[in-house]
DNA sequence: CACAATTAAATTATTCACAATTTAATTGAC
DNA sequence: GTCAATTAAATTGTGAATAATTTAATTGTG
């Protein structure tokens, strides 16, 4: 007895790449990247270099290790990330008065400039996508709630 | 008079971390990666071998132009990723007859026992997931849809 | 046939992601 | 106050993503 149930694609099993969730959210995620990338490499900027800096936006003189906790990112990214920042002039690192151990980034008047880019960024995002408001919030919502899932390490029974 | 628009999350013009789709997205991406990583990491796999790995368990034999189309990436990627699967005995990649400039990704013994645990990596992910095939494939559906729309340069009327 | 244009893959360089280790500052137990 | 434990960031090493360039094979035009 020859079992094909290789060629079938019942979701449970399917090693398809068309059936796979990761493969359709890993190129999402490439494909929202590039398109940033497309306003902010006139800048000089890159893709996470946007994210870190909407955070200073959000909260200025944030330390490293808040940073790296807002984003999911460890100091291995955010370091070198951080200095190339430092070096276009946007942020300035320094070390905190009451515990050396902590870093500070803090933006430059260079550095609160970008908020234009970033919205322009932003913008061009928005106009390809075509989604409402709500839409926009829901699927973000979605996201979020897929990610908080995958993060636990216990779905609730185990 | 101030206006205060930055401070109200209109959806539009919010620059707020949270609102964010674009970051909802990256951190899911790698949230799902991390996950597959958990499993793969035991036998010397990362994720992007994993994608690479179960296209050619659905077409064995692709070039490396084929691999790319597939997966939306470029030699620049795929060429040293190969290399190590080939270093790890998983593929062997050969010059094509016909066309000597074309190189085919074959899967060996040991790569297409990489199939099992390709399986259990997308278990693992499905279980944290709690979601009906109904669900998933709803949500690929979305994904896709924004990605086409991403990657579309004129939205309709430009 | 000769030679320009095209195609396919590889290479190089920059940046990001992440694990593991190291260094330095701070805290806590005694 | 001393010293172990903890915390914060930096460093090191590997792999991946992408742009730009290079190399080699093939195709097409004359």
């Amino acid at each position: 007895m020859v079992k094909h149930a290789d060629t079938i694609p019942d979701g449970e099993n399917s090693l398809l790449l068309d059936d796979q969730l990761c493969f359709a959210l890993h190129a999402a995620a490439r494909a929202m990247s590039s398109v940033y990338m497309e306003t902010l490499r006139d800048h000089g900027l890159t893709y996470p270099q946007y994210l870190v800096l909407i955070c200073l936006f959000e909260e200025d003189g944030l330390t490293v290790g808040q940073l790296g906790r807002r984003l999911q990112l460890d100091s291995g990214t955010l370091t070198p990330l951080l200095k190339r920042l430092e070096i276009d002039g946007a942020v300035i690192r320094r070390r905190a008065n009451h515990d050396e151990r902590r870093v500070e980034v803090r933006l430059t008047t260079k550095g609160r400039g970008y908020r234009d880019v970033a919205k322009r960024a932003r913008a061009v995002v928005l106009q390809r996508l075509r989604m409402t408001n709500q839409e926009l919030s829901n699927f973000r919502g979605q996201l979020a709630n897929m990610t908080e899932r995958l993060r636990n390490e216990n779905p609730s029974d185990e």
